[in-house]
DNA sequence: CAGAAGATCATCT
DNA sequence: GATGATCTTCTGT
């Protein structure tokens, strides 16, 4: 099985444009037989010109899925507790990636309040730690593995998926790095802050 | 090999 | 708004 080929033409771009596209993106898992899946509805972008970007400063073991053609995972350990998701993109030789920072529940509900030990929706996912506890990620072995129904797979849409309610407003930042403007965009249109 | 920082979160005031 | 938890990764020596 692979990615149709929307998805496939997203995951071609460069970070940056391909943050904004992978707002309502479904992301699934299957886990002890149960599937779970996520409507994204926050990405920041991150890529090599970005001080604030594991990749600002070259190939590392760690980074190295970040500089592979796009449809990979990369996932990354953090504070000594958290871990985050995000999705590779552009062409390989370029250290990009677009962190998935937020999601609102679909499917698999019961399961992701199970893992996460918390019953409130809007905390299930509404964070790049959360979302991936929610998605039983409990290490990094999945960095660098292809998107894929066997590991974690990306869905245009779903329609054959229950409606669920917006938990959390769309934001795509390109990163808060220091002294560099924070962008971000809200239903199609770009915001520049100081902050 | 030591040191520092870190794409966070929960909890507190 | 501030802080502690907790430990990997990277950098410099």
């Amino acid at each position: 099985l692979k990615l149709d080929n929307y998805l496939t033409s997203i995951l071609a771009q460069p970070a940056i444009e391909a943050a904004p596209q992978l707002l309502g993106c479904i992301l699934q898992r299957k886990i002890n037989g149960q599937t779970i899946s996520l409507k994204i509805v926050e990405t920041e972008a991150y890529h090599q010109d970005d001080p604030a970007s594991h990749t600002y400063r070259g190939l590392t073991k760690r980074t190295a899925p970040m500089f592979e053609a796009g449809g990979r995972l990369y996932i990354y350990f953090t504070y000594g507790m958290h871990y985050c998701v995000n999705i590779v993109t552009g062409s390989k030789g370029t250290g990009e990636a677009v962190l998935i920072r937020a999601a609102e529940p679909v499917s698999g509900i019961a399961t992701m309040k199970a893992l996460r030990d918390q019953n409130d929706l809007r905390k299930l996912a509404n964070g790049p730690g959360k979302l991936a506890q929610a998605l039983g990620i409990t290490d990094t072995k999945l960095s660098g593995e292809r998107l894929s129904p066997y590991t974690i797979n990306l869905l245009k849409t779903a329609a054959q998926i229950e409606q669920s309610s917006i938990i959390s407003r769309p934001r795509i930042g390109i990163s808060r790095a220091k002294d560099l403007p924070y962008r971000f965009y809200i239903s199609g249109n770009e915001f520049v802050s100081k902050l």
